[in-house]
DNA sequence: GGCCAATGCATAG
DNA sequence: TATGCCTTGGCCG
């Protein structure tokens, strides 16, 4: 469930608390017990994120990727460089969830509860990893392949990246719908079911329309609206996608996504849900007709 | 206690 | 297009 700017916030957790320390790496739970090994008491070098995938590395060029999937999520804990207690990943409730540190001092992690796939530990604190579609070590070669196939991220800050994403949008091959390439990584890496919903919406297009078929500006807006929420996001840690008077009007922090059946911000019309190659599209169909362009 | 959905993606047919 | 992965919290009994 986490979005691309979830993993983005969980890059800077990592990189505050855990850079240039050594860990202590384990799986209670089991299934990373090899993996562990090979990382436990070694550096923490450095974390980065790539749209929906994290991926810290160590000081003996094996890198860890991982990726949360639908409900993967990291807890963390520790003493005051923790900056608190908290953890970043699938919401069980709409909205990221920041749990509220504890004032007690840092007397070591607690036992793991549940599935702890990997935990992560310094004299500081722990980090917990449970429920990842992908947590596995690459060697560079491995990772630069890993990242070669994703598009560009709109919170990664390459000169060209805008120009990327609309070549791979207006690229003739990309026929589909502009809502099943906004959910492609390799069209562009970070997008998720909530984005993709709220950027057709806040750009009025109908998500039906063919990516080759839209006009260069419109997919220069996407992008410049992917970046301006996503950065949002990583700032209020939470997809925050409506503007502050329309949150203080309606209360709703987004415009459709899980707004089916209520009214429209912007028209008179109902908000719809269908389903599009196994993943639900919130839409509006009088702010997203075909050919608003 | 069981069932289901969830901000995702890989693989099979 | 359909299924599997794999985990948790909400909901229903």
């Amino acid at each position: 469930m986490p979005e691309g700017h979830t993993i983005h916030r969980l890059a800077r957790q990592f990189n505050d608390v855990f850079s240039g320390q050594p860990v202590l790496a384990s799986s209670p739970q089991g299934r990373f017990s090899s993996g562990a090994e090979k990382i436990d008491g070694r550096l923490l070098v450095s974390a980065h994120a790539h749209g929906k995938q994290l991926f810290i590395s160590f000081d003996h060029e094996l890198t860890l990727r991982v990726h949360l999937g639908l409900y993967g999520a990291w807890d963390f804990g520790g003493d005051e460089s923790f900056r608190g207690a908290s953890s970043i990943g699938a919401p069980r409730r709409i909205g990221e969830r920041e749990l509220a540190a504890s004032d007690e001092g840092y007397c070591g992690p607690p036992a793991p509860v549940g599935a702890v796939r990997l935990r992560l530990q310094t004299e500081h604190g722990w980090a917990d990893l449970r429920g990842p579609s992908a947590c596995e070590l690459l060697t560079e070669q491995e990772l630069v392949a890993q990242i070669a196939k994703l598009g560009p991220d709109p919170l990664r800050d390459a000169a060209d990246a805008g120009q990327q994403f609309g070549r791979n949008v207006l690229a003739k091959k990309s026929a589909s719908a502009i809502a099943g390439l906004l959910m492609d990584q390799s069209v562009v890496a970070g997008i998720g079911n909530i984005y993709r919903a709220e950027l057709l919406f806040r750009n009025g297009i109908d998500p039906w329309q063919p990516g080759s078929s839209l006009q260069p500006g419109q997919v220069a807006a996407l992008w410049a609206d992917a970046v301006l929420l996503l950065a949002r996001g990583v700032q209020a840690g939470k997809i925050i996608t409506t503007e502050r008077a329309e949150q203080r009007s309606s209360g709703a922090l987004n415009y459709v996504y899980q707004r089916q059946g209520e009214r429209c911000l912007h028209c008179p019309q109902t908000v719809l849900m269908t389903e599009l190659a196994g993943r639900k599209l919130y839409y509006c169909p009088g702010c997203q007709q075909p050919g608003n362009s």
